[in-house]
Formats: C-alpha cells, structure tokens, sequence
RNA sequence: GGGCGGUUAGCUCAGCUGGUUAGAGCGCUUCCCUUACAAGGAAGAGGUCACAAGUUCGAGUCUUGUACCGCCCA
C-alpha cells in the first residue's frame, strides 16, 4: 500500500466494478428481501453538477448502501427532467448565437435541435452523479420525456380532465414577458423594493371635482374600470354611483362602494384594474366590473391602451404620467416600499394578466394530501415542516398548468374548428369527439414541467401499466430532497399519488437544506463564492466532499460549506488508509476475521471492543432517527481518537514483541474494529473504504455488499472502560509534565508510581504506561506505596495514585510547588461544586440512583487526588 | 401580518432521549521529520452556550418573553 491514499486512481476504478457486478441493483438482495427505494429527484437534463445536488447524492447513495448492507432490495431509481423552461432558454440562447430564434426555425425544427441538444448535454449531468459515486440502478434510467413516462403523463391528464379536476378557463394568471408564458403562482417571488407611490386626481365628469387616488403602477390606469371608495368614508360617500373619468383616455368608469378599500392607505380611494391585479380582479368579479386587457405578450401595451400603444410599460408609465402632469392631473409622487413580483427565474417582474389557459384544480387531492400526514401514512422528517405542509395545503388555489412553451409535454386537448368542441384523448385523435370532423388542432401548449414530475415515483415504475417493478417497488421508501422544493414538487407528488395510484408515493419524506458558502451566503456566479463540486472532487477526492456534506449538515438546516473541511476530511480518509496500512504490514502472514475470541483478551483489547459496541449501538440508533451527521462524526472520532491515537499505539508493544499468542490476538483485535468501522463508514465515504477493505483480511467480495454491524452487548465492558480511562489519564498526565518541563521527546524519563489498590493494573500495563508516556521500563516502578517520595521530582495524581517523575535537574522546587497549587485551587473547586450538589437533600432523592452514585464516585477520587496533591506539596515546603 | 429556523471558542459548525469539568475541524502557542500517517504526533491557550424569566434535584438542551439575523407564506 502506498504512503498516501491516492483517490484518483481508485475512484472511477471501483465504480466501474461495482456497477458491472450488478450491486447497484436490488435484484442482488434475492426475492424475499424487503424492497427499499428511492426515486432520484430528477435534475435537469442539461444541467451542471452543483452543491446541491452532491448534497442529495451523498444523503441518498448513504441511505441506499445502508439499506444494500442491511439486506433491503435497495434501489435507486435514477433518472433527470426535462425541465423545460430551463432548457428551452439554454436552446434559445444557442439559436440566438447561430443569428436565428425559434420563432424563426419553427416548432418542428426547434423540438429537434432541443433533442440533439438533450443527447449531448444529457449525459453530462448523469456521469457527474457517478462521479459522486451514486448507486444508482442505470438499468432503470428515466427521463420525463421518455414514452412510458409520456404515457403517464397522459393518463394522468385525461383522467384528472374525465374527473373534473382539470379545466380550461379564463382567469387572473402570473404572465412572464421574457418568458412569454404563463407561470404558476409558486414560481413567482415577492419581493420588497423601493418604488414610487403616484398620486393623482380621477376627475368627476361634469364637475371640477376629483377623487385622489394613489398608485405605484401608474401605467394601469389606462385598464381601470372603476374607482372604490369605503361605503362608510366620509370624504367620498357623495361619490358613489358617479362617473369619473380615466385619464388621458376619458373613458368613463364608475365610482363604487367595496369594503376591501382600505382608507388609511393612500388617499382612501383605489383604482381598480380587474385586468392586471389580483385584487382587483376580485372587486371586478364582485362588481361584474368589464375587464380590459391593455398588455401584449411581450409586455407591450396594446391598442387598448390608445395613444400609449406599442410602448413597453415602464416607458408608458413615465409618459402617461408626464401627460398627465401636463393636464394638471398629478398632485405628487413619493418614495414608497411596495411589494414586486418577480420570476423566480430571472427576476424580471411579472405581469399579472388575465389569460385562458389550463387549470388544475387541486383541492380535493390536498385533502388526501393533508389527511396522509395526520394519520401517519406519510411522515415528515424534520417534523416541523409538518405545519408548513399544512398551511400551503389548506389554502391551496388552482395550479395553472399550462405553458406557452414548445418543450414539454404537450396538452393533448384537440379544438374542433367546426363545433368547437375540445377532445381531450389519451391517444391522438382523428377526428373531433362530438361532431367527428377531422377539422381539429391540438393545443400548442406544453404542461408545467412539475406536473410530469408529480408523477415520477410511479411513472418511472411504469405507472399506469401494472408492471412487476411497479408491483414489487411501490410506493418507494423515501423521498429525499430539499425543503425549497416542499411545495413544488412533493406535495403535488403526493397529492398525484394517492390520486392516480390511491397509495402515498413514499412514506417519508426526509428533508435536507441548502449548501451555501462559508460564511452563509447563497452562492451564485455573480458573487463569485460558488464551490464547484467538480473542482472539490479534482482535488480533495469524492469521499472528502461527501463525509463534508454529510456530517456538516443537519435534517432541514441549510449548511455552510468550508474548503478547511472539505481538506480535514481528505486526511480523514488519508488517516484511515494510513492505519490500514500499519495493520497490513504486520499481519505476517495472517488473515483474521470475524469477531475475536473473548478468551485471553487483554485490557486494551477488551478496551476498545467495548468502545466499538457502544460505538455500533449508537451509530444504529442515530440512523434510525436519520441523524446521519452525528454517526459520521462519532465514528471519525473513534477511529481517529480512540483506535488510532491509542489503540494502535498500544498494539505496537505486542506486535513488535516475541509472543506469538499475543501477536496474533492483537492483529485479530486491529482487523476486526477495523473492518466495523469501513462497514459504517462506506455509506459515507465509499471509495476509500472499499480500497482498504479490499486490503485487509476479509470475508465476502466487496464491502458494498458486506453486512452492516450489530451491536453485541456482551462486549460491553464497564471495567476495562473505567480502568483504561484511568491508564489514559495517567499517560497524559505524565506527557503533560514532560511537556511543561520541555524534556525532550525522545529522552525516557524515570517514574516511580505510588498506585495504592491500582497497582496491579497498573503492573499488568506497565509495557503500555512505559512506551506511550515514554518511560524507561527499567526505570518505572510501581508499587502500592513508596517508602520514601523523592523530593526532586514532578508529580501526577490521578485519584489514589502519585506518580513521581525524577526529573533530574529540570525540576525548580518552587516552579513545582506553584503548579501543583494551580492543579490543587482547580480540583478544589471541582470538590465544592460536587459537594454543594451532593448536599442537596432534594438531588440525592430525587435523581436518579446512577447519577448520584456517579457524582459520589467522582468526588471520591476528586478527594483522592486532593490528598495526593496536599500531602506532595507539603513535602516541598 | 402569519409561520419557521438560527444566535455555542478568532472562523465554520456539532451537541441525539435534560445528568461528569460544553465538543470537533480550521486557525493560534510550544515541541517533535519517533520504523502507519508531517494530509502526521504530543502538550496547550481560547466559551458568563444572544438576553431575561420560568419548570426541574439539575437547563446549551424543555417552556414563555425580548433582541438581532435568515427563510417561507400572504
């Protein structure tokens, strides 16, 4: 094995065979088994890798493997989405760059190039997935766009539309001039800007009065239809039922009465422009208020809006206003907070619109939504999104599901130009439904891209044929994916699900926050903060990035990604590879596994058998709580504090020595912990522990599909825990004075140890004490009372035991005397806090018998290690 | 306006069911290229756990309130 662990020549290797030894399949677990599944959440087709998607890779290929280890079917169902604004825009901007435009090329020759498109971007995003090392079954790759998931998609629509649940009409809609489509009401942000408030008269016709009315979108004026004023307000009663007229235009619009106007806002008067606010929109519904459309597509204002005609809205704000400033019809503008929305792609401001197009009424299926969570059909992890769940759920309003866009799935809803009938089919038609003529056109709109992935849990199982994968693997076990995306996606998943499939599509739904930079900034290419996983990968490995991401982050909280770490937990995996290495080239021969006999062990060994257990029973019950960050770090902190620091160090006496019996217990010992821990370490670092498994004696083909560990209590040690506590303790005291009194390394020093009832153990450990506290073992004596203590010597007191370190002329007498004073003041204080609580008549009652039992023994000792430390300072006085 | 999350060492974060002297990585100080590992080892400094009140024998952890930061929804 090399010095280094050297990832780059292992990574590619060791995926390519697991994959062609078939284990990323569930078929492997035999027919029996207990299925476990996750469908990928789908990324974009021609997307690049990002944080956020090495986030979920590495919680979902974690969660896969562990299920692989525990003997589940697992599979992993990969796939990516259309996405079809996202994509459509990237085809665009290539056309554009070749001089010409869809528009130009035409619907038929854009849906080809997007195609070839998808061909060659496609596979970028998928070998990014494996690069992360993802245990994907490929066999059961799927695109949204593939015909069986078309097929879905279809059934879906035409079953929703025969229910009633799906229906075209005309409404108040979220319009995207740079889209030119319309988008859902999830797609659009509000934000809060600094804008203008205009405050401007509405003239009275046949008068010289005027209503003032104040608005921060002065251009749709030229769309109002009314004037509202409070029925009760005072300043404008008389008004109500005249005619005001618009300005500029002179149009003449009513003054009504609603109680929705709020008259502190503003002058107390509002315009009302039922065709571009959704409020509006409302007041007009209620008011049968006519509704004028005064935009074009693009944003552009049309012939409505008369001499304003043909000019984008914000030059039309700046000149209707001028004119009106001109006729004497403004009062004042003023800076003003105001709410825009805005494309959540993009960010340009959306236009809300009165449009024709498909909808989606959800209401019933949010019920069953709701109704899956309260009776625990479905569960939520973190449990807290359960009231987000709720609350978007309970209020939820018509999805908008059509798109005026070429990539997706088209709507297959047909118009007959002779009776206007609309056939809405699951296999193309021929001819109109009710009146047979072939006269028909198909609707040139596509779905929202998350209608198909709404399906994905089971439309990538085959859904709706009764497939046996269907059959055998749904509903899936887990979905896991952002909570950014707990409404877009997983709640219309589950709400299609038990529409289309009368099951939950998963039962929990296990979710994880976002990645941002160091310091908590989002990142994005413009602030430049962007940490390429790629680039990570390139230099610190998959494995590195991956334990990051994993036990950096908590369920449901976002995670702040730091290079340091990223490079701390390559030497993790350097660290591993390294005592893999040391138990390697000392296992002469040998090749133990299993479990040790528990005959002839010696303290060590018992030591740290007894770690692993509570080790294992820990790291079981973190993953059954999905705390997966916390069994990350507590198995690192093992392997790093407790094998390697000490465990290997003590192994070094045996190994290095002539007892062939001890030799052989110790590589057994050193294999066996190892092996465990490579087990619960390969759902997060797979590489590397694979490469060393692959090393090591071991049972069975590959560490992929190894058996997972099970805590065995019968190593459970309290004894050897306790005593080696103590040894450890002791060896860090003496390292401790070495280090003050700066002795140098390498010297072996002299210590002569006053143990009391310790010094048997201590005797039975004394190669251990001699070599990690580097002690000359001729030197070292232990005994349960020294007859004399040396007065020229450094002192370390652990409870009942002194050991005196002769330190021949490094130790000043007064410097001793101040240190040990300092050590005396702290262990002082120690004693009166654990005094104070066991005095406590309420505490020795009331808590519980183990703990006041703990705090008597710890005082105990505490008080010990006060004897030892007055007596040796009274001896140098 | 409603809801949620955060506030713990210089920086970035853990801390699961309340229970020894609150942990890690990075950074910092001192020493060491000791035959697994300098991507390392040994020793160390550094925190009134945002603030206030409460529950409890016991609170970083539970409850309430406050402040600040962030997110979601309207």
């Amino acid at each position: 094995m090399p010095k280094t662990y050297d990832f780059r020549s292992t990574e590619q290797r060791l995926y390519r065979w697991w994959e062609e030894s078939g284990w990323f399949k569930p078929e492997i677990a035999g027919p029996d088994a207990e299925p476990f599944v996750i469908s990928i959440p789908p990324p974009n087709v021609t997307g690049a890798l990002h944080q956020g998607h090495a986030l979920f890779v590495a919680i979902e290929d974690l969660m896969i493997r562990h299920a692989r280890m525990k003997g589940y079917a697992a599979l992993w169902v990969p796939g990516t989405d259309h996405a079809g604004i996202a994509t459509q825009l990237q085809v665009e901007k290539m056309l554009e760059s070749e001089g010409t435009s869809r528009q130009e090329i035409g619907r038929e020759e854009f849906l080809r190039r997007t195609w070839e498109w998808k061909e060659k971007y496609g596979r970028r995003i998928t070998e990014q997935l494996r690069r992360l090392g993802a245990s994907c079954d490929w066999d059961r790759e799927r695109f949204t766009l593939d015909e069986g998931l078309s097929r879905a998609v279809r059934e879906a629509f035409v079953r929703w539309y025969e229910e009633g649940l799906i229906y075209r009409g005309t409404y108040m809609i979220n319009w995207s001039p740079g889209l030119q489509t319309a988008v859902s009401d999830l797609e659009v942000e509000h934000v809060e800007e600094e804008g203008t408030l205009y405050y401007f008269k509405y003239p009275l016709k046949d008068s010289d009065e005027y209503i003032p009315v104040a608005t921060t979108r002065p251009e749709t004026i030229l769309g109002d239809t009314a004037v509202a004023v409070h029925p009760e307000d005072e300043r404008y009663r008389q008004f109500i039922g005249k005619t005001v007229l618009v300005p500029i235009l002179n149009r003449e619009i009513p003054v009504i009465a609603d109680e929705y106007v709020d008259r502190e806002f503003g002058t107390g008067a509002l315009k009302i422009t039922p065709g571009h606010d959704p409020n509006d929109y409302e007041i007009g519904q209620r008011h049968n208020l006519p509704i004028i459309n005064i935009l074009n597509k693009d944003a552009t204002l049309n012939e409505n809006a008369g001499p304003y005609a043909g000019l984008d809205r914000f030059e039309a704000r700046e000149k209707l206003w001028a004119d009106m400033e001109a006729a004497g019809l403004t009062i004042r503008t003023e800076p003003y907070q105001h709410i825009v929305p805005r494309s959540q792609r993009g960010g340009e401001p959306i236009e809300p619109m009165v449009s024709t197009q498909w909808f989606a009424d959800v209401s019933g299926p949010a019920q069953e939504a709701l109704q899956a969570v309260r009776d625990g059909r479905l569960r939520i992890v973190p449990e807290r999104f359960v009231k987000v769940w709720e609350h978007w759920l309970t209020n939820i309003r018509p999805w908008c599901i059509s798109r005026q866009l070429w990539w997706g799935h088209r709507i297959p809803a047909w118009y007959c130009d002779d009776c206007g009938h609309i056939t809405v089919a699951r296999e193309d038609p021929t001819g109109c439904e009710a009146c047979g003529s072939p006269r028909i056109e198909q609707d040139p709109d596509v779905l929202d891209t998350w209608f198909s992935s709404g399906l994905w849990p089971f439309s990538t199982l085959g859904w709706p044929e009764d497939t046996p994968d269907y059959r055998r693997y749904y509903p899936t076990t887990i979905m896991e994916t952002g909570y950014d995306i707990l409404f877009f996606w997983v709640a219309r998943m589950v709400m299609m699900g038990l529409s289309f499939t009368g099951q939950v599509p998963f039962r929990t739904v296990y979710l994880h926050g976002l990645v941002r930079d160091e310091h908590g900034q989002k990142m994005s290419k413009t602030k430049g903060n962007v940490i390429d996983p790629i680039e990570v990968m390139d230099e610190y490995g998959t494995d590195a990035l991956r334990f990051t991401l994993l036990t950096g982050s908590s369920p449901g909280n976002d995670m702040n990604l730091a290079i340091s770490r990223i490079a701390g937990n390559r030497n993790f995996a350097n660290k591993i590879w390294n005592a893999a290495r040391f138990l390697v080239s000392n296992l002469d021969g040998e090749e133990p596994t299993g479990a040790p006999s528990p005959e002839g062990l010696t303290l060590p060994d018992r030591w740290i058998l007894s770690r692993l257990h509570h080790l294992i029973e820990s790291v079981n019950r973190l993953f059954d709580n999905y705390l997966y960050g916390e069994a990350g770090r507590q198995i690192y902190d093992f392997l790093w504090g407790e094998y390697a620091d000490w465990y290997i160090e003590i192994s070094k006496i045996a190994l290095y020595g002539e007892d062939e019996a001890a030799k052989s217990r110790t590589r057994h010992v050193l294999t066996y912990v190892l092996d465990q821990c490579l087990r619960m370490l390969h759902p997060y670092i797979p590489f590397v522990t694979e490469e060393i498994w692959q090393h090591i004696p071991h049972e069975g083909e590959a560490l992929i599909i190894a058996r997972w560990p099970e805590v065995d209590e019968s190593w459970f040690d309290e004894e050897a825990e306790t005593r080696m506590a103590v040894l450890m303790n002791l060896i860090r005291g003496i390292r401790n004075v070495r280090a003050e009194y700066q002795v140098p390394p390498a010297r072996r020093i002299a210590a002569r140890i006053s143990a009391g009832e310790w010094a048997g153990v201590l005797e039975q450990q004394r190669e251990m004490i001699a070599r990690l506290a580097n002690v000359a073992p001729e030197q070292l004596e232990i005994v349960p009372a020294l007859e004399e203590a040396p007065s020229q010597a450094a002192v370390v007191t652990i409870g009942n035991i002194t050991a005196f370190l002769p330190l021949a002329g490094m130790v000043d007498i007064e410097a001793e005397r101040a240190r040990l004073l300092r050590e005396l003041g702290e262990v002082e204080e120690q004693i009166a806090r654990s005094e104070q609580l066991l005095a406590k008549e309420a505490f020795v009652n009331r808590a519980p018998p183990e703990v006041v039992q703990r705090e008597r023994d710890k005082l105990e000792h505490l008080n010990a290690t006060r004897a030892s430390l007055e007596e040796r300072i009274k001896a140098l006085s």
